[in-house]
DNA sequence: GCATATGTTATGAA
DNA sequence: TTTCATAACATATG
């Protein structure tokens, strides 16, 4: 599932779930998604914080704590809470449950939550109040969760790109322009852009009207420009939706078609391998030398 | 058994 | 130094 539209929707799940809400228990039920702390450490770190305000950075979910205490104005000084950082891999997601919800064989970790802080009489908005179990779940493991200081979470940040969905025109050019791979290539590398993975980006071209094996280099001004607000367009749309929609007249909607083709021109969609990973594109649409 | 899958990283080669 | 392909990670599905 996820890039960036779907880790913004974690996000939000998060925000609803969780935030503002004392951590009564961390049960980590398989330790093999965690990296560098253990199942104790992390219990030992998060039971008794509260969960703030969450962030996302590119396919990063940062779970930011602090004291949960009434020391809370103080704690703010002091910093705050560890940082939860959550990545979700191909097959990773973010739910709230109730806590007495049967849990799935993939639920890696789970968050008891209790009432929010602000709720003094314990009956929530809704009339339920009671607890709630954030759950961290992943059939792949092919990331996890690390718990980070301010400076851990800076370490693993820098390496990121700026976010797709709030980088402007002027960063978007330069750091296209400064590259040679291929445009796919150079899209997807979250180093220099941060959020878009295989489905967004040939999404995107598509849209664009660039063929993904472009040098990002050789693109027009006018060219980047289409590729922009298409990304832009391309990632609001995806947002509301809370993942790239498989819609029909979505490229994204034809990606598993035996005999897919262009919903914009009836063209058969060509397949290859572009860096590194499955590619699909409209020949006529996207032409080599456009 | 084979290939594929929304991700990242290490490795060796060009 | 940068870029590329490939394998690896763990698991499921066709």
């Amino acid at each position: 599932m996820p890039e960036l539209p779907d880790v913004e929707a974690f996000r939000e799940v998060l925000a609803s779930c969780a935030k503002g809400r004392r951590i009564e228990r961390v049960d980590v039920r398989d330790p093999g998604v965690l990296h560098g702390v253990s199942a104790r450490k992390l219990r030992r770190e998060l039971e008794g914080r509260r969960f703030t305000e969450p962030e996302r950075h590119g396919k990063w979910l940062l779970a930011r704590t602090d004291w949960g205490s009434p020391l809370l104005e103080r704690s703010r000084e002091l910093g705050g809470g560890p940082t939860v950082m959550l990545h979700f891999g191909m097959t990773g997601q973010l739910l709230c449950c109730a806590p007495d919800d049967a849990p799935h064989p993939h639920d890696r970790v789970l968050f008891t939550v209790g009432r929010d802080s602000a709720d003094r009489d314990g009956v929530g908005r809704d009339g339920v109040g009671g607890d709630r179990q954030l759950r961290y779940r992943d059939q792949r493991k092919l990331q996890g969760l690390w718990l980070a200081d301010d400076t851990g979470v800076a370490r693993i940040l820098d390496r990121q790109g700026p976010d797709a969905m709030a980088v402007d025109r002027d960063a978007f050019d330069t750091v296209l322009s400064g590259r040679r791979g291929r445009v796919k290539a150079v899209l997807t590398d979250q180093s220099v852009l941060a959020g878009l993975g295989n489905l967004l980006a040939d999404e995107i071209l598509w849209r664009a009207g660039l063929h993904p094996a472009i040098p990002a280099a050789a693109l027009t001004d006018a060219q980047r420009g289409r590729l922009y607000k298409d990304m832009r367009r391309t990632l609001r749309s995806s947002i509301s939706a809370g993942c790239v929609p498989p819609r029909r007249s979505w490229l994204t909607g034809h990606r598993d078609d035996s005999d897919a083709a262009c919903p914009r021109c009836g063209e058969p969609l060509r397949r290859d391998r572009i860096g590194g990973r499955g590619t699909v594109w409209c020949p006529r649409c996207q032409p080599i030398a456009a």
